[in-house]
DNA sequence: AGCACGCCGACT
DNA sequence: GTCGGCGTGCTC
């Protein structure tokens, strides 16, 4: 007779606690995915403890329907350890955080082992009868001599990287050419491609790191744009991959563009392998498994990547670690950045994180003397930055939003066939449709918004950019039936319109969400740029990201107004940095560039600080301000937000949850509830509580001892509520 | 988060 | 007479 034995386990359910089962099994199960029975249904957890007792009753639990693994899927290690504190850090459930940091098919209960391939091999025949393919046979004869000069054969994946169809495959195997045998890939052996000469300042940073590299330590580089960032982390990937040892590069959404692929594939030949919300379940699987089994060294990847286990992990970069999409918005908000920082620390590694706009919470530590501060302040062409001038439109004559001395610069670059990007953050035609009689306007019936009109190619139409709510256009105000209808202010389609108009000789593209819903477009419309065959770029902040446009000579910012007086306190921080990266990219090759910034105050300090072109001066301002007002990254914060049809719900449980923290108020300043600034969006009314306070341990305390009763509260039913710990958005 | 139970309104 | 609306409560 077996023995009982305990379980917890971690259920993919938003309840901040673990359930026990009972198992018969006498091998230890920590760590493996377990099927359970969960109320009426049936979900798929990760033990994550084996309690030698259970003070619930015996009788009443249940036990466990099914071991998915017989060896932890994922190894005990530093990101076990990394996904528990986090969960503990947010203040979030284990089983959530575990059902986020898993690859979806892991989460699902797909086996967590990688499958065998087909390895083809040439047969003697094949070898012989090779020179009788008819020249038209192109495919084969291609898939033939790749297979002839690969000593070890290839797998099924590399012959599709080299464009070979399987039907070709099948082709040769049926003639007996070629033969497969399954085999479980493998790790490449070390291999490296050639590098480029660093300057001085790129040097350092590469010798500092290496002597760094068996301890934890956090570099900051602090390098201005066109650097060349992206030939360190190379140098410095190599020093591990030498080594054969593993490198976690992490990214931003949109942030790695094929160009750059193509240098770290060239540099690492067969050791790189990329994770991107753009690949399917499976494929996502194969690398993790890849990677956990050690056969890649190079993993770049964007925000959850930072759960991948690498059992030889030796470094962490992150590529533009000011960059916001490193924040998880929904579920499990955990900072992709501050995860790494803590899982260096967990392997006793070091980080490597640049940008050209550092946050200012990088930016605190490097000052402190806690992360290594390293400069690029040349250009990598040893080419200057571009000039940031500020364009007063104050009291001028504006066509389309733009003053007069903006579209002189503007025709002037135009005439000498350079190259122009117009940067607008507001997508759609007008932000605002009204009624020239009465003043009515066109609003969203669901959320407390405007509609935007859009009206590119024919269509015009209505939409709210904060639901999706579509509405067809309308050509009499409702209210009074008038036909005088204005579209107000500027979006980029009717900035295209106008300079579509003005400069009809010209190529132009528009870049926004709208333009780039396709595939791949952005990629043909960065490499028409790139050729010269478009002359002016328009576009929202999707366009400040990444590219290069080396022959952009004139950056014009048409409306940064907004950010100025914006009632989250990150926006100036946001702006200064967004304007510094589109700066980025212009001038980049034998051009020197411009940017033109329009604004109605031009004496403001932020904007007075942009044109002096020195963001470190710039973000030591922000800095102190912060300090003075005590805000992060001075201090720490908590944000509770509730969402619900109806307002009184939302307020009565954000009201509910000041009380529960009222005890607390010597240590921890409690703001709200307050509306959000679009207070009401699907439908549903948005109020947030924050938490601010010097003392980070203080504020872990209080959520701690808090939650328990906040998530027990009849309240808390009636809304849909969360928790930000270090809140990047605070409306 | 699911998923069921439960009690009130407009439909074949 | 039922189908179905979403309020309430529970999940080892």
């Amino acid at each position: 007779m077996s023995t009982e034995r305990f379980l917890a386990v971690a259920l993919p359910v938003p309840l901040r606690r673990l359930f026990t089962y009972k198992t018969t099994n006498p091998q230890s199960l920590l760590g493996c995915r377990v099927r359970v029975p969960f109320g009426r249904q049936h979900l798929i957890g990760v033990v994550v403890a084996e309690p030698a007792t259970c003070d619930l009753d015996h009788h009443t639990l249940k036990s466990i329907e099914a071991t998915i693994d017989q060896t932890p899927a994922l190894p005990l290690g530093d990101v076990w350890t990394l996904i528990h504190k986090a969960a503990r850090y947010y203040h979030h459930s284990l089983g959530e955080a575990f059902a986020t940091a898993l690859p979806n098919a892991l989460a699902k209960g797909e086996p967590a082992q990688l499958t065998p391939e087909k390895h083809w091999h040439v047969t003697a025949e094949g070898r012989a009868q090779q020179p009788t393919l008819a020249a038209n046979a192109v495919r084969m004869k291609r898939a033939m001599t790749l297979l002839v000069t690969a000593e070890h054969g290839l797998s099924d994946s590399e012959l599709k990287a080299h464009d070979v169809a399987s039907t070709t495959l099948k082709s040769l195997a049926n003639k007996g050419w070629i033969v497969a045998q399954l085999r479980t890939p493998t790790a490449t052996p070390v291999a490296l491609g050639v590098a480029k000469q660093l300057n001085a300042e790129q040097q350092h940073i590469v010798d500092q790191m290496a002597q760094l590299s068996t301890e934890f330590a956090v570099g900051l580089i602090d390098g201005v744009t066109g650097s060349g960032k992206t030939e360190v982390y190379l140098h410095v990937i190599a020093q591990v991959v030498q080594q054969a040892q593993q490198v976690l590069l992490l990214v931003p959404e949109i942030g790695l563009t094929p160009q750059t692929l193509r240098r770290f594939e060239q540099r690492f030949p067969g050791q790189v392998a990329v994770m991107h919300s753009g690949m399917t379940d499976r494929q996502r699987l194969e690398t993790w498994l890849k990677a956990r089994d050690g056969h890649i060294r190079v993993l770049i990847g964007t925000r959850s990547s930072i759960f991948t286990p690498l059992p030889d992990l030796a470094l962490i970069i992150i590529d533009e670690e000011h960059d916001a999409s490193f924040k998880q918005q929904d579920g499990f908000r955990y900072h992709a950045r501050d995860l790494a920082i803590l899982r260096a620390q967990l392997k006793n590694i070091p980080v490597l994180l640049g940008s050209a706009t550092p946050s200012l919470e990088s930016l605190k530590h490097a000052l402190s003397g806690r992360y290594h501060h390293f400069k690029l302040s040349e250009r990598a062409t040893g080419q200057s930055l571009p000039m940031v001038k500020l364009v007063d439109c104050k009291n001028q004559p504006l066509s389309e939003g733009f003053a007069k001395p903006l579209l002189d610069a503007m025709d002037a670059a135009l005439k000498a066939g350079q190259q122009v990007l117009v940067f607008l953050n507001r997508r759609g035609y007008a932000p605002v449709l009204l009624c020239h009689q009465c003043g009515w306007i066109a609003d969203c019936t669901r959320c407390d918004s405007y509609m935007t009109l859009h009206q590119s190619n024919q269509k015009r139409y209505l939409q709210c950019h904060h639901c999706g709510r579509y509405q067809n256009d309308i050509c009499q105000c409702p209210k009074c039936n008038s036909n005088q209808l204005l579209d107000i202010g500027q979006g980029t389609e009717r900035i295209e319109q106008f300079l579509t108009a003005r400069y009809p000789d010209i190529s132009l593209q528009r870049i926004d969400r709208d333009t780039t819903r396709r595939k791949q477009a952005m990629a043909n419309y960065v490499e028409a740029a790139q050729k010269g065959e478009t002359q002016l770029l328009i576009g929202t902040q999707m366009l400040a990201k990444g590219h290069h446009f080396p022959k952009v000579t004139l950056v014009a910012v048409l409306d940064i107004d907004g950010a100025l007086f914006s009632s989250d306190f990150r926006a100036p921080e946001r702006a200064a940095q967004l304007i510094t990266q589109v700066a980025g990219r212009a001038g980049r090759a034998e051009l020197k560039g411009q940017v033109l910034v329009q604004t109605h105050y031009p004496e403001h300090p932020l904007l007075q600080a942009l044109t002096a072109n020195d963001y470190p001066l710039l973000a030591r301002q922000l800095f102190q301000e912060r300090q003075h007002a005590s805000l992060p990254p001075q201090t720490h914060m908590a944000l509770f937000r509730a969402e619900s049809l109806d307002k009184q719900a939302a307020t009565d449980f954000l009201s509910f949850v000041r009380d529960a923290f009222r005890p607390l108020q010597q240590t921890l300043e409690i703001w709200g509830p307050v509306a959000c600034a679009i207070s009401r969006k699907s439908g549903r009314f948005r109020f947030q509580l924050v938490l601010n306070t010097s003392s980070r341990a203080e504020l872990h305390n209080a959520l701690s001892r808090t939650l328990p009763s906040i998530e027990s509260a009849k309240v808390a039913n009636k809304v849909r509520w969360s928790l930000d710990v270090d809140p990047q958005d605070l409306l």
